[in-house]
DNA sequence: ACCTGAACACCGTTCAAGT
DNA sequence: ACCTGAACACCGTTCAAGT
């Protein structure tokens, strides 16, 4: 028996892992403790080990998501860096493209399933940090004369609310077939976008 | 015995009062058909006498929720005709406050619980009626002048996803403490509406 | 037509016990 | 420290049966 003590080293992340499988496979519905374990061939109890209840779980799991979505956000940035406007326009696609190729995680990080300020320091922290890196991208803008002169963190709430109101109403299905038939997603994003530009670039 | 033949003649209303309330007073999480059937009073299995499932009975919660939303949508631009701006202004105020006090109803509508487009004919009607509402004054604020010319149903989804987005965010306490400090909800909102107005008044 | 009782397969969570 | 087995209270859903 040359294996690992017990199951193997890491539980933990093995959890988090089936998690973000199942989310991606089955869906938001499908997301159980029990299934989870299951998957990873423990038992039904194995998972309390590890986190204190199903919400810590999918705390882990939201964190998993968000750090995904810096990380994308942040090259999309990079890929255009000197050209303010262009990293905006290219970070709230990158943003879409996120919310809809990873729909049921994209919805857990933000479907309030995560009630309480019940601590996750992790999750704080890298929701954060993505914050605070479109701000950057924002006073970029503002700077450049793309974006108007306001409070950076006031408009970065701004553009950010746009963004994720259209992706979160598009994802729900309550866009109205008149405007899907007419525009894309990217067209009704960059309507967006333009609207709060201080002239047409 | 005078009373109704079995329960009561009207268990459907009953049940969705039911689950309205449960929303209310326990939040999403608290919602169980087994649990709006014994607060009516009857047993687990006689709301399938109704409900084909649980999402269907989600589907006529949200239905009330949104006709609740439509008449103090439509209240809000009553009160101010002739007045295109104010109307916007009000009107998204009074979206806003819907969200903030009926939290967890708010949610259901919007939260994707109600993934298919698996019918609801009811749910769709008051859902298109309100959208449809919205426009009628977006128009009138560009006849006026005050919103930017383009159209109507395009700057609606923009409008609304703005107004969606950052009252979702702040439910989700993903807003910032560095800006929720320093603006209300509601300076956030005017900051909004008045980046995609033309001029300002 | 409208409802009950009992059953089935699934949950989250706890806790004593094993290594 | 890490995991199992068994238990408890809760789900959604179905179905035969009652009035």
């Amino acid at each position: 028996m040359p294996a690992k003590k017990y199951h193997h080293g890491d539980l933990e992340n093995a959890l988090i892992q089936a998690g973000v499988d199942i989310l991606f496979q089955e869906g938001i519905e499908g997301l159980s403790l029990r299934k989870v374990a299951k998957r990873v061939g423990v038992s039904y109890a194995a998972p309390y080990a590890h986190f204190k209840d199903r919400q810590s779980l999918i705390a882990a799991i939201s964190t998993e998501g968000f750090k995904q979505l810096y990380t994308t956000l942040d090259a999309a940035a990079a890929a255009h860096a000197g050209d303010p406007k262009q990293q905006l326009v290219e970070a709230a696609w990158a943003y879409i493209q996120f919310a809809m190729q990873n729909t049921a995680i994209f919805k857990i990080m933000f479907s309030g399933v995560l009630e309480k300020e019940k601590d996750y320091p992790a999750f704080v922290e890298i929701s954060h940090k993505t914050f605070e890196r479109v701000v950057e991208i924002v006073r970029a803008c503002q700077d450049a004369g793309v974006l108007r002169s306001a409070p950076p963190e006031l408009m970065t709430v701004s553009v950010w609310g746009q963004l994720h109101g259209v992706i979160s109403l598009a994802l729900e299905g309550q866009i109205s077939h008149t405007v899907l038939d007419r525009f894309t997603i990217r067209e009704i994003v960059s309507f967006g976008i333009e609207q709060m530009s201080l002239s047409k670039t």
